[in-house]
DNA sequence: CATAACATACCAGTTGGACGGTTTCGTCAA
DNA sequence: TTGACGAAACCGTCCAACTGGTATGTTATG
């Protein structure tokens, strides 16, 4: 009987709420604090529909973490575009993408957060291990190199320091040591 | 009236024991598995007895961490020890003992995923952080340069390769992957 | 009016942890 | 040597809060 009931319907606004709150949830307070009580009540809307979007537990975590591999996708799609160089392009989309996605301001915050906390769960763990491997035969005529492995192996590094917090260096170095890798993929 | 309750006392051995108990867990079903009943039951302590150990279940996840830590830090005193080369000797002994730490049999299994599941809480980053800021000014005249902070984090891009099974690559390219590691931690 | 988008009420199982009991152990006086 | 005794190492039970999920509404929208 309360007013929010009574509200305009916005499934795909509330949809996008509840993941969002979810994210804001599991990066803050860790997996553990993700609960159905604590996404539909920080998020203003009843257990039952949370329930209604998701219909399990799992099914708002795998939708979640899809929604952050698209976000990856389509970062790694923009910075490739505009990449000329055929050789280590998708090392170099793959670098931008994940330093790209760190500190945009919109959105799911703490995207690496999120990601990390996911992956813990083993059951996510498999929608990456496919993701990885699609990728790597995609672009296995362009970005097979040991370089090239090193520089996306230290992309993830990048991505894990951030998330960590750790490694806190300042602007220039980091861009020296964004140049470098750069500089790596092109041997 | 147990048997359990006639037992010899073994303070250390028991508690070493929860502690495996608890990291197997963590490593086989995640963390939302890690619960006290779950590591008491696995472990044929009773919750009491864990309780006794360890004060709450927080205490009980940093001691688990701070054990891995431990472990960490011991093999890669012994790589170090190992190499005569002063320049760039941390981050080589950093990367050979995780590498080392993914394979070995005995102890805590899976020493990656556990790391892993446990960094998914907040409060253990924290922990994490301290320790990566105490070595990198600990070792701020030998391990400074770019290529090594490169190395660096390829290294936990490697160990996060491994604990999510992305990455699978025969043994002489891995082999060749490290080579071209330590080669960078020389220049 | 049919269906999707919500809300409310409720449930059985699980959770972390408090609590009081029992057994072993180290220690130190007799 | 012994044995008393306090502390440490356990055990088993109970509980309030919370868990994911169901069932059944009510409202908005096409």
């Amino acid at each position: 009987m309360s007013t929010a009931h009574h509200r305009k319907k916005q499934p795909l606004f509330v949809r996008q709420q509840l993941l969002e709150v979810a994210a804001r949830l599991a990066s803050e307070k860790g997996m553990t604090a993700v609960t159905l009580d604590a996404v539909s009540g920080a998020s203003g809307v009843s257990k039952g529909g949370l329930l209604h979007h998701f219909p399990s537990k799992n099914m708002l975590l795998e939708a979640l973490f899809d929604s952050l591999l698209e976000r990856l996708d389509a970062a790694i799609e923009e910075a490739m575009r505009a990449d000329p160089l055929p050789h280590g392009r998708f090392t170099r989309g793959y670098l931008h993408a994940c330093l790209a996605l760190r500190d945009q301001p919109q959105g799911t915050k703490d995207w690496a957060q999120v990601t990390m906390v996911l992956l813990s769960e083993p059951q996510l763990r498999q929608r990456w291990r496919e993701w990885v491997r699609e990728r790597s035969e995609e672009y296995v005529g362009t970005d097979s190199s040991v370089d090239a492995a090193i520089v996306r192996l230290a992309t993830d590094g990048i991505w894990l320091a951030d998330l960590l917090g750790s490694h806190d260096m300042d602007q220039s170095s980091r861009q020296r040591l964004i140049d470098r890798l750069v500089e790596l993929t092109k041997l």
